[in-house]
DNA sequence: GTTAGTGCAAACTCTTTGCAGCACT
DNA sequence: AGTGCTGCAAAGAGTTTGCACTAAC
């Protein structure tokens, strides 16, 4: 299955992309390079400069999206139908799915109004948690 | 002027804080450290990591705002009455301020639905100038 | 006089790259 | 067999930190 999807990307399947491919769907939410590594077996390890390799390159043939959040770290997500944004909290960093995209028709007119060619946009909203909010409040 | 903005928010009015501030203002879009640095005449110059830790702590004070951009960067920029987001383009890096936020609205519903305590928000559009789109056309 | 700000050098984090060897097609 | 993938080590970019000195209040 991950088979196909890599080969229909003109990527070669190896085992280390489509592990990195289920990780990435049992994840559910962004992960850094970092976390996929770490996420690896001890069985079937994987070194840390390939992972950042193959996700690039997943990236790339749009398999992936990539997105740099505001902890300055580059997250990777399966490129499903459509893409989605997320609501993250700043303490656990633990993240939401935001379903509808506002940025569409913003995108129409600012193509309209400045000329550019919109090529994608990114978006991110933070807070904390309710369980991080609660945390908070029993230290203090 | 930048001095009372300064002290009102707790912090010394140095030369070097004042230039910062005036760099930003005058540059009239976000701002690298690294742009910052340059922007400094030879007069008055200033060590790089005084301007990071300047701007770092300006942006603490929220006399700036801090955000990450699609090239890993941070940049700075006054934060004015209300703030704004950009239009970037991907191979000049020029920028294009949005003036309406589509965000608003839809921070209400993920508080609702979420229980998160929203924060801030971030957002960037990116494309293609007309004048790198149209140097584009010409290589080709 | 105190406290906060600055310069310099070194360290740190995340990410990329060169090269030799290995595995998928 | 050939091209693309991988591991390892090293380098790179951007940013932060420790410490001694200086300047603003």
């Amino acid at each position: 299955m991950d088979e196909q999807i890599l080969k229909k990307a003109g990527l070669k399947a190896t085992p280390r992309r489509k592990e990195m491919l289920r990780i990435l769907l049992n994840g559910g939410c962004p992960l850094t390079a970092e976390e996929v590594y770490h996420a690896f077996s001890e069985k079937q390890s994987c070194n840390l400069s390939t992972v950042y390799r193959a996700l690039n390159t997943m990236a790339e043939r749009r398999l992936l999206q990539k997105n740099i959040h505001r902890d300055g770290r580059v997250y990777y997500q399966l490129n499903l139908e459509h893409h989605s944004h997320q609501l993250v909290c700043e303490r656990c960093h633990e993240s939401v799915p935001i379903d509808l995209c506002p940025l569409e028709q913003l995108e129409r007119d600012l193509r309209e109004n400045t000329g550019y060619r919109i090529t994608g946009h990114q978006f991110e909203i933070s807070g904390v948690c309710p369980r991080c909010a609660e945390k908070e409040r029993e230290k203090k």
